[in-house]
DNA sequence: CAACAACTATACAGATCTGTCTATTCTAGT
DNA sequence: ACTAGAATAGACAGATCTGTATAGTTGTTG
């Protein structure tokens, strides 16, 4: 499509992830972006609209490669419920890690009705539901269950992460995946007996 | 102590737990206070110093409710692991709900370096302390390692609820109390070994 | 070359933000 | 009742924010 209005969402994309969204001001992208005020403000009515794009591009991008990588790494489905604690950590080692970027802006856009709250919901819904896949091709007696149980570890392991810092190699998501193991482990012998 | 500081703490607490530290003006905080600007840079510095005085007290009346809370509500150290998740529902579904301040402020001031997000940190540090020698005095082998996965649960089940809503009354909640079960009941059956 | 669309530079409006200054009033202790 | 400290209102500086308006510059395509 348009490069200029690319290079725009690429552009906040990796600002509002450092700095947040509040913090990170329209001339900070432009001029990191090098593009001027009303191409940006042709192609987008607001800011916010902005940052919706710049969310969609991240769902994407996240949620595509968290699959991919997932799929990749094992193949039985059960393996696969595990490599997302292996896929983390990796995450959590990478030098620009900064969090969840729909965690994130559901802290600052706090209001459930807010567009931008809508979009991260959306997005933990979509990540669930893959889990969720996940779990009832593994044969849990319960997937929606196992699945919300592994989501919360998923997002316990990035908040604390971001919050205490990934110094200690990926210490949370190496407990996440123990702890993913126990839960694992016990949903599926519920269901062999 | 004064009482003009007291009401400025208090209100600014209120304040950013609604609409975030940057969404939240010093013009704001005073008129809701009903505190002149004046008296306020007589006690705080900056705002700066104003959100670590929020934080500070959030932290000590949010983790001595906590602490008095579990130790009421079971006798025994894994009652109290696992009572934790029922009190996590009470508050997801009180009225006021509005996420974890301390996780809210790591999102908007991403920087470890931050005073507002070591702040964050260091609450996070004592919560766990709390958690681990709970898990101690309850006889797990590695009660570092449980009360690690607890707090996971504990901060997934927070940041889940405050993303997708806490309609489904005290769902994420529920989902951790029973996979914080299976965590506990594992780790003190090994210790039985 | 001509025409049309995309983009640029720059100034601007209007709001809001943090923090300072001054001059006045309230209030509590001796 | 007097005085010192606390709090007040309100204006102000200077920066920054989102969004708009204007006028000029590219670049591509027929």
């Amino acid at each position: 499509m348009s490069k200029k209005r690319d290079q725009l969402v690429e552009t906040a994309l990796e600002l509002f992830s450092q700095h947040g969204y509040h913090a990170t001001g329209i001339d900070k992208i432009l001029e990191a972006a090098g593009v001027a005020k009303m191409t940006m403000y042709k192609h987008f009515r607001s800011k916010e609209e902005l940052i919706l794009a710049a969310l969609r591009l991240r769902d994407e991008r996240w949620r595509n490669q968290f699959m991919r990588s997932v799929e990749q790494q094992a193949k039985d489905p059960r393996g696969r419920l595990m490599a997302i604690f292996d896929l983390l950590g990796q995450w959590f080692a990478s030098a620009d890690f900064c969090g969840c970027l729909f965690i994130n802006a559901s802290a600052e856009f706090g209001d459930l009705a807010d567009p931008i709250h809508a979009a991260s919901a959306e997005h933990k819904r979509l990540v669930m539901k893959y889990v969720r896949d996940l779990a009832e091709q593994a044969g849990a007696p319960e997937p929606g269950v196992l699945a919300e149980q592994i989501t919360l570890l998923m997002e316990g392991a990035i908040v604390h992460t971001q919050i205490c810092g990934h110094d200690n190699k990926a210490c949370a998501a190496l407990a996440a995946k123990r702890a993913a193991k126990v839960l694992i482990d016990h949903a599926l012998a519920a269901a062999v007996r």
